[in-house]
DNA sequence: TTGATGACCATGATTTCCCACGGTATCCCA
DNA sequence: TGGGATACCGTGGGAAATCATGGTCATCAA
């Protein structure tokens, strides 16, 4: 389960380490798979599992009719064939390709957000001015505690 | 299930005991998972169990249309991203992370307060307030004992 | 050769783990 | 019911492991 926010350097050479707490919930598989987001400056990534739940998504709802073999496939290309194996060695350092920077606008820093079953990676300060968005319209509609049932 | 209020300090090294009651809910995993609440000033907690329940909230809340994608995206940087796992050692103490001891305003003691399935995490002098001011609304709506079904 | 790529070592700072010590509550037996 | 031994809880401190990051060294392609 991927959680918190992190945000580490990215060298001259384009390391940047992935956050520790991430790497305990990636298992065996010593990498991560990273895509840039088509939904703005940031990439999207997650483990070996995530990647197959994909497929799989994409499959099924071709299969009850939700999804026209068409549209499968243009998810495909864009998460899968757009998408990187990033192995990370014995520190847990991957090097973030460039073009994945530039997507993200990332020069010498790269923030890492858990959610969940899957992260982001965003420039840092984009990051905080979402976050700070997505501050206000929580705050105006919470997901009230009490309502999540036990 | 997690009962009861209970105050500890905060040490040197940021570090508070998790209440004994609230250790022996949590299982195997010797962790609570804490975020900064956008509801006020204190810190929201609970188990791992907690965490995965709002994960599902929030997917099965897309799925029948009770939340937009924006929306449960926003409540997942807002919870998940916000999130850490703090693990516990053997004497049962975490240590609260410096961004979360100021978003609460505690400097040298930390209150849980127990809420069934999930906790809160205040600064004493704060949950004190709070708590006056709740017994009042309690006051004029009271949920008799007669009230509950047995 | 030059430049990119990937794996491994070095290091300082931080975090995590474990042992020790009172104080308090619990339990058991008289 | 009372009293004492025992176990446990919360807290202080120090040692050990881990993390993030800079650097070096082989490997391979252009």
């Amino acid at each position: 389960m991927f959680l918190s926010t992190s945000t580490h350097s990215i060298d001259a050479k384009g390391r940047t380490s992935v956050p520790s707490a991430f790497r305990d919930t990636l298992g065996e598989d010593a990498a991560i798979y990273v895509w840039p987001s088509v939904r703005g400056p940031f990439l999207e990534g997650g483990g070996q599992d995530l990647m197959k739940s994909i497929q799989r998504e994409i499959f099924d709802r071709v299969s009850d009719g939700s999804l026209t073999p068409e549209e499968a496939e243009a998810q495909q290309v864009m998460l899968l064939g757009e998408a990187r194996r990033l192995g990370y060695d014995k520190t847990g350092r991957v090097v973030l390709p460039a073009d994945m920077r530039d997507h993200a606008g990332m020069t010498d820093a790269a923030t890492f957000v858990g959610l969940g079953n899957r992260f982001q990676v965003w420039e840092p300060a984009a990051q905080e001015a979402r976050k700070a968005a997505m501050r206000e319209q929580v705050k105006s509609a919470p997901l009230v505690m009490g309502v999540v049932r036990p």
